[in-house]
DNA sequence: CTATTATATGAGTATCATTATCAAAAGAGG
DNA sequence: CCTCTTTTGATAATGATACTCATATAATAG
């Protein structure tokens, strides 16, 4: 049974986080502190990368390694403080998981990415894995498309 | 809209695939004959490397190189011959799209693939899609559980 | 059945994202 | 503060995939 932090605020979050540590024995950090409070201050899909970028520029103080942000972020995804999602090209992208579960729906075109939630889907995907025999743990879904403004744009040239 | 291969036999993947390459230029190669048999004639799924590793004991007189097989794996996905998922720790399988449309279910446990299909979540897939403005082109579903054969190894340890 | 020409090939090298290594730095607890 | 353990950043290592290029091989025209 996988804690779920469902519209946790920050600081929720935080002592969270804080109390995975301990029970751990790992340490809180000014760098693993960073990284949580960017993502919850930037509530979109992230990259290693971007997200790196990101905290040199706002943390312009704080010496900060890409190896500890893929460090912290593989640490935060293990306890389930953030998610992924695997885009082909695009790489792999993280949020922070303090929302309702939801999957993606991705524009082909421009990459923006749309968040959704459908029970009935949800409850169709159960049916699909016991009917298999199978214990369903997770899922993964995406789907790809032309958003709206891209259609606009394709259709004027 | 793309061409559907549904269903076809070997010959008639095969002369598909010759008709392809003669429209786009390209040669019709013993390496390509033998990668389209290969995934022909193993209905599963492979990784680059594992095509690679069994295209080499299946045709040890036909010198065959790893570029070749990603070369050659890309130029069929690009014209729908073949298909892929990106399965997170064993990487990016192929299989050969004569089948119908599926999704797949995968046991987090062995990495057994089960295929299955579901019209109705692909038509609450469509609405979702067109809720959010989207013209939708495709979609990536994949369920992740334990199977029934690792439920039962798991409950005797 | 050649000769010609463009494409394909294999081996090796390069690249990219991610992970491992390790000495130095910094939390946590006393 | 001291001690001990974990964490960090820089760098090297890795692994999957893509590129390079000289050679081999299809396709096509004669």
């Amino acid at each position: 049974m996988k804690q779920s932090f469902q519209h946790m605020s920050y600081d929720e979050l935080l002592d969270t986080f804080k109390s995975i540590l301990k029970n751990d024995g790992l340490k809180f950090t000014s760098q693993r502190e960073a990284i949580l409070a960017t993502l919850y201050e930037n509530q979109g899909h992230f990259t290693s990368e971007n997200l790196y970028l990101l905290l040199k520029e706002k943390y312009p103080d704080l010496s900060i390694g890409i190896a500890t942000v893929y460090r912290t972020l593989a640490l935060l995804e293990e306890n389930g403080l953030v998610s992924s999602i695997s885009l082909g090209i695009q790489g792999k992208k993280f949020e922070i998981a303090n929302k309702p579960h939801h999957d993606h729906l991705i524009c082909d075109h421009c990459g923006k990415i749309v968040e959704f939630e459908n029970e009935e889907i949800e409850t169709l995907q159960q049916k699909v894995a016991e009917a298999n025999g199978f214990e369903l743990t997770s899922h993964m879904m995406q789907l790809y498309g032309i958003c709206s403004a891209c259609q606009a744009k394709l259709k004027e040239s």
